[in-house]
DNA sequence: TATGAATGAGCATTCATTCAT
DNA sequence: TATGAATGAATGCTCATTCAT
């Protein structure tokens, strides 16, 4: 059990990924500097270097925080009991929901390869492919038990999906003409269409 | 006309932008130094400047180059007699040949936010409603023939088919089990299949 | 005299102190952290400033330990009734055994100069000179008493002495070759025969 | 070779490093910053680093001046026809003479332990075993000569020699009572005094 | 007494940019 | 045209010091 003074830094650790998260995602790891951090959090810039080692830390605590959530969130929709139908449709939508609320953590995931290096890249990486695979696991069942087009290609599928889902970062806007709802169900509907078989 | 000299000065300002796309797309605006571009080209930091104002029209004009290339492209099957559902295939495969081929261009276009301002930024990001409207275009021209779903929400499929497109970026290797070919085969394929009227 | 709460006090700060003194010994002055010397007592940084008003004053504090134990000892052996002969040798012996077995805490005060500022330089330097003094004291006494040669220059020969003593810190180790015994008593031997009268 | 352009690279380089030096010299190498030392040749700090690589380095080509120029004198003095007593009092007065007349760039060089790490650290105690052994050639050849007194301990004289010699740094000053040729007869007459056979 | 947390001044280093040649 | 040299502003990071608890 953490003790109370284990749970106060916890979260001020939390508090300040949050705000990290906004500053990276707007301008980029390199184009962000410690200061711009620390002054979005009404903190000093030394303060920082109490909670985090140094700003690569920062970064990949960043991710880490992202990736759990993503993560617990598709293991969810693949380990229920839904058919393979539903599961797609709900790790799409649950995909939507979590990156529009949360744009700024999202976006600043982007591009690991340039942000990221040695174990830190790697366990990165592993993450992201981790996440992808929960994909594959729902097209294959989907396609054993016969309600998807076994003639589909599953790595494209989920490279086809990732790539979509990860885009709406791009132009999403909570003042946009859809709210992250009506676009989760648009999106699922449309990719699913590319999946299930005609019957 | 060019004159001899001002061909020769555009040769060269064209070898540097491939070569700075390379240096670009690997490390990132922010992560790239001009001496790394310029080492890259057997040049001296300081003779950049000859060619280029800045970094930031270093990148912009890189950014140019494979703007101009893709919308060539796609303007050439928007406006050619094809039917919609071939426009679309082929608009997609070119966009993925084109994609891999030059990789490294495509990539260091990413994020403009991040990496331009004032009027680099609006003049690239008009440039990219361009490229998209045009996929638009094909949608509605299927609809409006009868080959397309009308069902489907044109502004949804194409911001699905553009990030399944530009998602290709980044895990697509020349080593990979598939050839740019057949990656853009199977793309056009299953995309297709999400707009297609069933019969 | 000292209450048990000012004796309690004084012991730890004597613990600090030779703690203090290997880290200083190790790193420099400069080179050490606050941190480390408080790490190194498995203290905080924070508790270090209870027993000292800053890093300048622990410096300060250690010097003076080193200083009083050196003066000590010399003292005792000027005023003995030793012939100088005995003195200077004994001397001699002295400062290595000491040296050797506290290696850091002689190591420590070296550079005076880039380390100390006003009063404390001053007195530093002060404290230094008088022990150098008690080597001309002996040797005064030895020419006078007609067993060291009357042609040597006492303020050399002290140079030279005092050099050849604190050089032993920069090569001893006590897995070297020879004891530190070994070591005391072939200086001494070497030096004392720089100044002995020849019969 | 070199070239002209090479030539006056290598010129900057040496007045970098005798204004470094003395700098150094004064408040140790981590009391200094390269401000100060660029200050001190009217240079700004960022063209500090075009001709070194970072501050370690500057360190490191300080000491290797100095070394060099050490080395060339003692190997002149030991290759030389000379007998023993000549070369030992030569090698003595040399050092003074140099040291004297390049105070500070020799007070730079205390240290080593503290300012070098690696490679560099390695380089630099090589160098200075090199310069000891010198001596102990000297002494060796006297002993064998049948001028010194074969019971010396070589390996304790030579230590007592380096220790008064580098002792000289710590007390010269230009404006005290003996020059420094005075200085340096005073030593090699003293120390000769502990190493020659007594007739 | 002791310490966790915060701070701010300082420092090494990088890098886009300039300019004389 | 090309470049060597210089610059200065920026930035990540360290660390002595403070202080409320």
């Amino acid at each position: 059990m953490m003790s109370l003074r284990e749970k106060k830094i916890a979260k001020k650790k939390q508090d300040i990924l949050r705000s990290a998260a906004t500053v990276l995602a707007e301008k980029g790891f390199q184009g962000t500097t410690m200061e711009e951090v620390a002054a979005n959090l009404l903190m000093t810039k030394g303060s920082m270097y109490y909670y985090f080692k140094n700003k690569d830390d920062l970064l990949f605590q960043c991710h880490q925080m992202v990736m759990d959530l993503s993560l617990e969130k598709i293991e969810q929709v693949v380990n229920s009991d839904k058919d393979p139908i539903k599961k797609l449709e709900q790790a799409v939508e649950s995909h939507i929901l979590l990156a529009t609320s949360e744009k700024s953590m999202f976006l600043m995931m982007d591009q690991p390869n340039q942000n990221f290096s040695g174990e830190h890249l790697e366990e990165a990486l592993q993450q992201r492919k981790d996440y992808a695979h929960h994909f594959d696991d729902i097209l294959q069942e989907g396609i054993e038990k016969g309600v998807f087009d076994e003639t589909i290609d599953i790595r494209m599928v989920r490279f086809i999906i990732l790539g979509a889902l990860n885009w709406t970062l791009q132009w999403y806007s909570e003042d946009g003409p859809q709210t992250a709802e009506e676009i989760a169900n648009s999106y699922a509907k449309h990719l699913l269409k590319m999946v299930v078989k005609d019957q």
